[in-house]
DNA sequence: TACTTGACAGCAT
DNA sequence: AATGCTGCCAAGT
Protein backbone atom coordinates (compact mmCIF):
# COMPACT_ATOMS: atom_id res chain seq x y z
CA UNK A 1 0.00 0.00 0.00
CA UNK A 2 1.10 3.31 -0.75
CA UNK A 3 -0.53 5.24 1.53
CA UNK A 4 0.34 4.16 4.60
CA UNK A 5 -3.01 5.79 6.39
CA UNK A 6 -5.81 5.14 3.67
CA UNK A 7 -9.00 6.42 4.55
CA UNK A 8 -7.65 9.66 6.52
CA UNK A 9 -8.98 12.04 3.97
CA UNK A 10 -12.39 10.01 4.47
CA UNK A 11 -11.82 10.55 8.46
CA UNK A 12 -11.26 13.95 8.09
CA UNK A 13 -14.29 14.55 5.85
CA UNK A 14 -16.54 12.81 8.27
CA UNK A 15 -15.49 15.03 11.27
CA UNK A 16 -15.88 18.02 9.01
CA UNK A 17 -19.55 16.93 8.40
CA UNK A 18 -20.40 16.49 12.23
CA UNK A 19 -19.99 19.89 13.04
CA UNK A 20 -22.99 21.32 13.93
CA UNK A 21 -24.34 24.13 11.67
CA UNK A 22 -23.84 27.36 13.08
CA UNK A 23 -20.42 25.87 15.17
CA UNK A 24 -17.03 26.46 13.60
CA UNK A 25 -13.73 24.15 14.38
CA UNK A 26 -10.29 24.96 13.70
CA UNK A 27 -8.10 23.08 11.48
CA UNK A 28 -6.37 21.65 14.84
CA UNK A 29 -9.87 20.53 16.52
CA UNK A 30 -10.50 18.26 13.41
CA UNK A 31 -7.56 16.86 13.17
CA UNK A 32 -7.11 15.98 16.81
CA UNK A 33 -10.98 14.35 16.65
CA UNK A 34 -9.65 12.39 13.02
CA UNK A 35 -6.33 10.85 15.09
CA UNK A 36 -4.26 13.76 13.29
CA UNK A 37 -3.06 15.35 16.26
CA UNK A 38 -0.94 17.75 15.05
CA UNK A 39 -1.10 17.54 11.40
CA UNK A 40 -3.98 20.64 10.95
CA UNK A 41 -2.19 20.43 7.57
CA UNK A 42 -3.07 17.33 6.15
CA UNK A 43 -6.43 18.90 6.99
CA UNK A 44 -6.26 21.86 4.58
CA UNK A 45 -5.67 19.95 2.50
CA UNK A 46 -7.98 17.24 2.53
CA UNK A 47 -10.17 20.07 2.32
CA UNK A 48 -9.14 21.61 -0.80
CA UNK A 49 -8.94 18.07 -2.45
CA UNK A 50 -13.09 18.54 -2.33
CA UNK A 51 -14.90 19.04 -5.50
CA UNK A 52 -16.92 22.22 -5.82
CA UNK A 53 -19.97 20.08 -5.71
CA UNK A 54 -19.09 18.61 -1.73
CA UNK A 55 -21.92 18.28 0.68
CA UNK A 56 -19.12 18.40 3.25
CA UNK A 57 -19.15 21.61 5.06
CA UNK A 58 -16.10 22.73 4.75
CA UNK A 59 -16.93 26.17 5.67
CA UNK A 60 -17.47 25.53 9.25
CA UNK A 61 -13.73 25.44 9.52
CA UNK A 62 -11.03 27.90 9.97
CA UNK A 63 -7.74 28.24 11.92
CA UNK A 64 -7.03 28.51 15.83
CA UNK A 65 -6.91 32.09 15.15
CA UNK A 66 -10.51 32.25 14.56
CA UNK A 67 -10.13 33.37 10.62
CA UNK A 68 -11.09 32.12 7.71
CA UNK A 69 -7.46 30.80 5.93
CA UNK A 70 -8.18 31.93 2.45
CA UNK A 71 -6.82 34.67 0.34
CA UNK A 72 -9.23 37.72 1.37
CA UNK A 73 -10.95 38.73 -1.53
CA UNK A 74 -11.17 35.16 -3.26
CA UNK A 75 -14.58 33.59 -4.60
CA UNK A 76 -13.88 30.66 -1.51
CA UNK A 77 -13.30 33.10 1.00
CA UNK A 78 -16.15 34.87 0.65
CA UNK A 79 -18.85 31.89 -0.07
CA UNK A 80 -17.05 30.63 3.46
CA UNK A 81 -17.96 33.85 5.57
CA UNK A 82 -20.99 34.10 3.33
CA UNK A 83 -22.13 30.50 4.40
CA UNK A 84 -20.78 30.92 8.47
CA UNK A 85 -22.56 34.32 8.83
CA UNK A 86 -26.05 32.94 7.22
CA UNK A 87 -25.68 30.25 9.92
CA UNK A 88 -25.37 32.57 12.80
CA UNK A 89 -21.89 32.89 13.20
CA UNK A 90 -20.71 36.36 14.00
CA UNK A 91 -17.52 37.64 13.02
CA UNK A 92 -15.49 40.26 14.98
CA UNK A 93 -14.23 43.74 13.81
CA UNK A 94 -11.17 42.50 11.91
CA UNK A 95 -13.41 39.40 9.82
CA UNK A 96 -12.23 37.33 13.41
CA UNK A 97 -14.54 34.76 15.01
CA UNK A 98 -14.75 34.84 18.29
CA UNK A 99 -14.31 31.11 18.97
CA UNK A 100 -15.27 31.78 23.14
CA UNK A 101 -18.84 31.86 21.52
CA UNK A 102 -18.40 27.95 21.38
CA UNK A 103 -16.95 27.09 24.43
CA UNK A 104 -13.42 27.19 22.83
C1' DT B 1 14.21 11.18 -6.47
C1' DA B 2 14.87 15.57 -3.74
C1' DC B 3 13.38 19.95 -2.44
C1' DT B 4 9.74 23.29 -1.73
C1' DT B 5 4.89 24.73 -0.56
C1' DG B 6 0.95 24.85 1.80
C1' DA B 7 -7.01 25.94 3.56
C1' DC B 8 -2.16 25.06 10.22
C1' DA B 9 -0.67 25.07 15.16
C1' DG B 10 2.19 25.56 19.21
C1' DC B 11 6.08 27.09 21.58
C1' DA B 12 10.28 29.98 21.98
C1' DT B 13 12.51 34.35 21.38
C1' DA C 1 2.43 41.83 19.44
C1' DA C 2 5.62 40.06 15.90
C1' DT C 3 8.80 36.82 14.13
C1' DG C 4 10.97 32.39 13.72
C1' DC C 5 11.41 27.34 14.27
C1' DT C 6 9.54 22.75 14.46
C1' DG C 7 6.07 19.07 13.79
C1' DC C 8 3.05 16.77 10.50
C1' DC C 9 2.06 14.95 5.89
C1' DA C 10 0.45 15.40 1.00
C1' DA C 11 1.07 17.41 -3.41
C1' DG C 12 3.51 20.16 -6.58
C1' DT C 13 7.79 21.48 -9.04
Amino acid sequence: MADPEPGFNQRIWQVVAAIPAGKVATYGQVAEKAGLARAARRVGHALRGLPSNTRIPWHRVVNAQGRISLPEGSDSHSTQRDRLEQEGVLFGTRGRIDLRQFGW
